[in-house]
DNA sequence: TCGTTATTTCGTCAATAGGGAAAATGAAAT
DNA sequence: ATTTCATTTTCCCTATTGACGAAATAACGA
């Protein structure tokens, strides 16, 4: 139990799975949108999903080529509710979480197959850069 | 505020901590009592404790030659209440919490003077070892 | 003042964690 | 069956963390 305590309290300490579970609070989203509103290597956000999914804190649905993660009802561990509560109300006015959901909007009116394709340099705009591709932005 | 929030995060992400949380609940305790009862070294508990007190879950009170801890009200971290009674509910059934509490009553028997002498090997026995004195244990 | 003692700080070490690139997986479409 | 492509897994690298002993600090008692 002091384990299973802890594996939530370790799912929480990372700011980039904070962002996640903040962004995943009105709804489900595929791994690429969550790539692309956070700017990071698929690789890394697939590990962060993974550890939040062992947390009890995410379940997963997959639907053709992508995977959704969503906030798990249901849990495995018995704390992951309690901790999903807390996340409800914080951090509504946070810059960062706030930016997020802006990205989170514009993510919404794209269509899946034009968004994966683009990777992580949607927002964040790729090193070697055409500027115009920072647009959105 | 994400940092904020992450910090206090981090300060539940470790077994160690939440122990020191738990054994705080029902009360303040000085660094030595802690120390006994967890069986680390003195510097260990005593960062666990600065980090603790860094995310406002814990406030400090100096008396005489003994530093007291206690679970934080009035805290600069604006989460902390939230964390604070999230742990109050939980772990009351866990082993490694329920063992800690039989050592804290325990240790709330001895003076002062006679548990801090003996350092953290009051319970879990020094190394090279007299079997007659982890017969508290 | 000096010695004692509880606590903190410092330096070090091994283990863990977060990041990425590249290869592997798996499911859909051709 | 083969190709395509979103996702995951496998390394690798660097930074951080938790543990300790030893030294520094702080506060009491003689």
């Amino acid at each position: 139990m002091l384990e299973i305590f802890e594996t939530v309290g370790r799912a929480i300490s990372d700011q980039t799975r904070i962002r996640i579970l903040k962004m995943l609070q009105p709804g489900e989203l595929c791994v690429c949108q969550i790539t692309a509103i956070l700017g990071l290597a698929p690789a890394t956000v697939s590990k962060h999903l993974s550890l939040l999914k062992m947390a009890g804190l995410l379940s997963q649905r997959k639907r053709g080529r992508w995977v959704y993660y969503r906030w798990s009802t249901q849990s495995i561990n018995e704390y992951a509710p309690d901790v999903l509560s807390l996340m409800e109300g914080v951090l509504a006015d946070d810059p960062t979480i706030a930016e997020d959901r802006l990205r989170l909007e514009q993510v919404n009116r794209m269509s899946l197959e034009e968004l994966c394709g683009k990777g992580r340099f949607v927002f964040v705009g790729e090193p070697s850069d055409d500027p115009g591709k920072a647009a959105l932005a």
